[in-house]
DNA sequence: AGCTATTGATAAGT
DNA sequence: TACTTATCAATAGCT
């Protein structure tokens, strides 16, 4: 149609790809229009020219002819991807269930339902359980308790130092200042605890070689190796 | 085209919509064909005809110009499903992990990086719970106990009636038999529990209607909620 | 399903 | 890119 009858291969003038593109694109759109309301069909057309412009006519919306013709053709589009997902939504949320209905019952909660023979298991793994906390918490504890003896070692051994080395530097300059310090008064109370001034940076006041370690140590780690040691 | 020019209308007569939506369809599907040819362009075409029935023309898999419609048009076709359901599982996948999580740390498990904080709520939950299922325990245990009460009871009265029925039988009868039926004596103990013969194959001398039930409780059940009570 | 008169689409030219 | 037009292709109505 046309001035002359052309061969149907790609035309290789690029300008008359183009024109002949966009004109057949019109005519092909134009009668998918027509199909649809001559004969009450439903047409879904994409076109995409060579340089990726697209161009579309859906006589319904889209994803409702894809729908139609996943159910004709039986080809899968996406239901494939979505069947394993929702799949999997279903998989997790039962496992999540479960999980929801044991940690109820070890929470002591929905127990009614439940006959003796499945009590026990519960029971046990509750028992396990307490067993398990309560000796993690007493190993904290313990860790905690070896710590302040070793800082209140640490603390005796400095208090000690410092008055030597202050008794020494007053004897060789004055003896007045040592009542300042503020370190020569035992400030251990009656339960074994201590109080200790606000400020940490007693580095001044420790001229001499061995430090004191940082006072928050970090709890996990030091658990860990005392546990089997303070029983 | 044609004998004649028409309307472009839906086409009332049932059998020239048919006829023309199958010359229509052709039509189509051809110029679609010779456009991916002539111009280089890529075209995905779906017809339904008003019966239904499906025609395809793709020139490279459907799925993949669906991609690329997408990706041009902007629209989302499954994509909004797709992350939807994604977004699912991946919400429900997070709550199982720290439902997994807790599980772990009330059954005793994992427990090394937490702190005392951390661990003083768990106690707790633990503490809760076996107070629920150590109270459920007992229930069952003494529901199951006042069953006993009541079939020993039934038992007695059973006993009584059985005797006194037998005395009327041999009383009618021969009286001399009376003492082989061993049931004439009070077996009862000062503890409240009871001796029974061995053998229990009493039938033949119950020949009246109501039977005594079986004096073997399921001893599983019975051991097992014992625990919590004889201390 | 074919036939064909007729309309519609479009290739090439402007 | 748009218009024109000669030509070919599609197809409406008929068989």
């Amino acid at each position: 149609m046309g001035r002359g009858k052309i061969e149907i291969k790609r035309i290789e003038n690029s300008t008359n790809r183009q024109v002949t593109y966009s004109k057949r694109k019109n005519g092909i759109l134009k009668k998918a229009k027509e199909i649809t309301i001559l004969c009450d069909a439903h047409v879904s057309l994409v076109i995409f020219s060579s340089t990726g412009k697209m161009n579309e006519y859906c006589s319904s919306p889209l994803i409702k002819q894809l729908d139609r013709y996943q159910k004709a053709s039986g080809n899968k589009l996406w239901d494939a991807k979505h069947e394993y997902l929702s799949a999997e939504v279903d998989r997790v949320k039962k496992e999540n269930d479960n999980m929801q209905i044991e940690l109820r019952h070890l929470k002591g909660e929905d127990l009614t339902p439940l006959n003796p023979r499945e009590l026990i298991p519960i029971e046990s793994a509750l028992d396990d359980g307490i067993v398990g906390v309560k000796a993690k918490i007493k190993e904290h504890y313990r860790a905690l308790k070896k710590r302040t003896r070793m800082l209140e070692e640490d603390n005796k051994r400095l208090l000690t130092r410092l008055s030597q080395q202050q008794m020494e530097i007053h004897g060789r300059v004055e003896m007045d200042t040592m009542e300042n310090t503020g370190y020569n008064n035992n400030n251990q109370k009656a339960d074994g605890t201590r109080d200790y001034p606000a400020h940490n940076d007693n580095h001044h006041q420790v001229p001499f070689g061995f430090q004191v370690p940082p006072m928050q140590p970090n709890l996990t780690t030091v658990t860990t190796t005392t546990t089997t040691n303070n029983k």
